[in-house]
DNA sequence: TGTACATCAGTGAACGCGCGTTCACTGATGTAC
DNA sequence: TGTACATCAGTGAACGCGCGTTCACTGATGTAC
């Protein structure tokens, strides 16, 4: 290997260190946030204490974050591609309506264990952060509402339907999903039982919008 | 009006004037914690900030609570009273299935634009409050879905249902009900083009239900 | 009715504490040559 | 490769502020006789 293939990749490495670094701080910060406002809320959570989690100085805390707010929106942002990896996996385990109950109900269940405080966040600050914070994740629950109406529109039988119920089904699986998330973050030992009742609910949803079609 | 008859009379007064002025008080601690801790959380309330919104020195709150978080029970306490006075109009306009879904939301309409911060507080303090506020307003949600279980199989039809059946239905409403509310809270405006949308998901709903019957 | 005493909602000073934010700094990492 | 300089994540002192809670108090309201 001559010096000059090597000299931009070591260029690179040593570049990446600090920045790595400084990654991971950012991460461990929002790590030590996510922690810390479970249990109560991001409006009630303290620079100083996440730092002091961390284990750097409350000042440093500014070389990532203009402020909590900030890190409020990041959390936001992480814990809604957190859910939207969910959407993709229902969409690939869902070809049928027969499957597609037990298959998004089980997906569900697997994405609020392996990201319980993603999960958490939304539906806690959603009614109960900052004002930016709570209006970007409705914004964000409407987008997530009309991909599943736009999924929806593709099933058989739904050929049919209005916009506005395709909305309106889509909000109302939505809402059902978020309950049953909540349910599953505060008793996860009762997964099962939980994941059962989740998947009578979503299926008499689901008869009650198929024939909704025929009114 | 002879002396004897009086003496009692004026006894009274005279005792409540001082009882009723520290219920004036407890009243305005109440009210202006409930108007506070709109957009936060009660996490987020001092007890500082109460005392000064009342007119009261921050000690003079101890003659009242013995802690936000014994402010916020008594919050939860009066938040519920509402509610079920609006499950109380319910029943009382609700004969049919043809009317049990106009009424039903048109009381719902009613009650959360009178008493807009004790719904809101439910909302918001139900996944953000004190552990020991949600731990309450959890008990008390489940509690009125019992209760609505129960009515529930009072109506035609749901006779060969199930207990669980019912709590499932009765849960499916509530959680659409508190969507309801949330969106009727967030956005008063539309509270017409809110109300239509909830008639038709509450329509769904039922239809899923009845239709689930035959399953 | 008038007087002497009790009650208790609200006062105001004081405390130690954690808060967000400012600022000038340090020293390891990275860059230029 | 070696040296001189630049960058910048993290430091630490300092600030003024609002917090919950303690305590001894005041004085209007209520009670006993």
């Amino acid at each position: 290997m001559s010096v000059n293939t090597r000299a931009p990749l070591q260029w690179s490495v040593v570049t990446t260190t600090r920045i790595e670094q400084k990654e991971r701080t950012r991460r461990a910060i929002l790590d030590a946030a996510l922690a810390l406002c479970e249990g109560s809320s991001l409006v009630a959570l303290s620079l100083r204490a996440v730092a002091k989690e961390v284990g750097i100085v409350p000042t440093a805390f500014y070389r990532h974050f203009d402020s909590i707010e900030a890190l409020g929106l990041a959390l936001v942002e992480e814990s809604f591609t957190s859910l939207r990896a969910m959407l993709r996996d229902v969409r690939r385990g869902a070809p049928a309506y027969g499957d597609i109950v037990d298959s998004s109900v089980e997906v569900l269940r697997e994405h609020v264990a392996g990201s319980p405080r993603h999960f958490a966040f939304i539906a806690r600050e959603r009614a109960a952060g900052p004002p930016s914070v709570r209006a970007e994740i409705r914004h964000q629950i409407s987008l997530v509402e009309r991909e599943l109406a736009t999924d929806l529109a593709l099933l058989p039988g739904t050929d049919k339907w209005s916009s506005e119920d395709l909305r309106m089904v889509s909000g109302l699986i939505v809402t059902a999903m978020v309950a049953t998330a909540e349910e599953l973050i505060e008793r996860p030992s009762e997964a099962a039982e939980i994941s059962r009742i989740a998947r009578r609910r979503l299926l008499m949803v689901l008869i009650g919008a198929l024939q909704w079609e025929s009114h």
